[in-house]
DNA sequence: TCAATATATGAACATTTATTCAGATAGTAA
DNA sequence: TTACTATCTGAATAAATGTTCATATATTGA
């Protein structure tokens, strides 16, 4: 809630223009928690080699070794993002042998990230 | 292309695992170009601040005033942070008198973060 | 048990990113 | 023009992030 004299504290030097549209906004806002898990979420998909490795887990369950050859990075660095991806439950893994496959958690993944590319217009640019 | 001279080099001390499915993600792979592109939608939302911002502009146009308020931060922080949203064309502003009025570019904006909750299942937590 | 493979992990380092601060710009009104 | 408001901007700083390196763990097979 936006209180009044809380608001003639603030330290911004501009006086709010349109305290009726803040008021409004905080009201239909996100809870904290919501709105930080959300944004957890497309961090975990804004990295450029991230997001490659869900998009080809999409595909195939693939090993470590096989996504650092894919990203052309160290296995040690594969091995972090996927612990990034695992703990938002992104990807998961099944262990066979020494060798743990991961695979993408569920089809809302790659489902997703094909509905941002077409949500987005996302084109193929040419020469890259 | 996956090479397998070139495989051979690897510094990695592990051989590939299956050279088959990484040349088979390699194949299926985003460009270069989309996949970065894609990567800076998604790493744009995922700035709980900039998500906030995003989410109140569905409802209303906001000046920069009104956001930094909103979002408890100075003016300059959230200038910075919507010329970011500016360049990505996630919104887009009007000019009255002095005030610049935010909004976002289209109304895709708003259903894709939507959709994103209800794909990723984004529960309230209580206590938050 | 020992050696070897595949992966995980923590700490250090390098890079990126967000915020702050000081000052610049654009519009308005006197 | 001058003064004022709202916003923008670049540079500096602070914080977060990604990668590397060395080492630890788990599994397998000898």
């Amino acid at each position: 809630m936006v209180d009044s004299i809380s608001l003639a504290n603030e330290q911004c030097s501009c006086r709010c223009i349109h305290l009726d549209r803040v008021e409004s906004a905080q009201k239909h806002a996100l809870s904290k928690s919501r709105n930080e898990h959300l944004a957890s979420l497309f961090k975990a998909m804004g990295d450029p080699n991230r997001l490659r490795i869900l998009w080809a887990l999409d595909s195939e369950e693939m090993c470590v070794c096989d996504l650092a050859l894919f990203i052309g990075t160290s296995e040690s660095a594969v091995s972090h993002q996927l612990r990034q991806l695992r703990h938002l439950q992104l990807v998961s893994n099944r262990r066979e042998g020494p060798v743990l496959y991961y695979r993408l958690s569920d089809n809302n993944v790659s489902a997703f990230i094909r509905l941002a590319i077409d949500h987005f217009n996302i084109e193929e640019r040419a020469n890259v």
